[in-house]
DNA sequence: CCTCAGTAGTGCC
DNA sequence: GGCACTACTGAGG
């Protein structure tokens, strides 16, 4: 039986957890309350034992936040995601992708196979947020698509990314002026 | 703006 | 087997 040390903390994105196993961070998952994110924790980890506190989860927390309210998410910590070979391979090239840019559903599945829905459906299974950027993935007509923490977190963290970054190109007026597909909703 | 077909895995009758 | 639902895309109206 394994297990899992955790923490928790805010940030201006709602609260976060951040799960470390000995190796490395397992989990950074949004949530709109510490009993939420337990749920989603657990439920993602069935046959692991939770435990909150530790160094390593607390040291991985605070960089965490510090990535999210920054928007550099080099932290130097090392990621251990469990999934699939085919998922591995997407969240991969979602870290080639430079900060402030993006990439579309139908580029990332030219380079790692599959269709473009199948890429959306493994940037879904991400249970590593933010720190593995498959926010930075997006529709081809230049809108966001979904997010499995909702969108307007999704639009906040490329925002933020395009900031800190060197302006690239026209990615940014492209993003922002065209009218986005999802609604807004409240951060609850 | 809208719908629709193609796409492929998953889940529910 | 049919139908619905995806973090999709491209064509057509």
């Amino acid at each position: 039986l394994q297990t899992l040390s955790f923490a928790m903390g805010t940030t201006s994105l709602g609260r976060v957890l951040v799960a470390t196993c000995e190796n490395g961070v397992r989990a950074v998952l949004f949530g709109s309350d510490e009993k939420s994110l337990l749920v989603d924790v657990q439920g993602r980890n069935p046959r692991t034992r939770l435990a909150r506190g530790g160094d390593m989860a607390e040291q991985a927390l605070a960089a965490v936040v510090r990535a999210i309210e920054t928007g550099d998410i080099d932290t130097g910590l090392v990621l251990v995601p469990r999934g699939t070979d085919y998922q591995r391979r997407v969240w991969k090239a979602s870290r080639e992708i430079p900060v402030g840019a993006t990439a579309t559903y139908k580029e990332i599945a030219a380079k790692v196979g599959g269709t473009a829905q199948e890429v959306g459906e493994a940037c879904a299974a991400n249970a590593v947020a933010v720190l593995i950027p498959c926010h930075r993935v997006v529709r081809s007509d230049g809108g966001l698509a979904g997010y499995r923490w909702g969108i307007h977190r999704k639009r906040a963290i490329i925002e933020r990314e395009q900031e800190i970054a060197p302006p690239a190109d026209s990615l940014f007026s492209r993003l922002t002026t065209k009218k986005q597909n999802a609604p807004e909703q409240p951060f609850h």
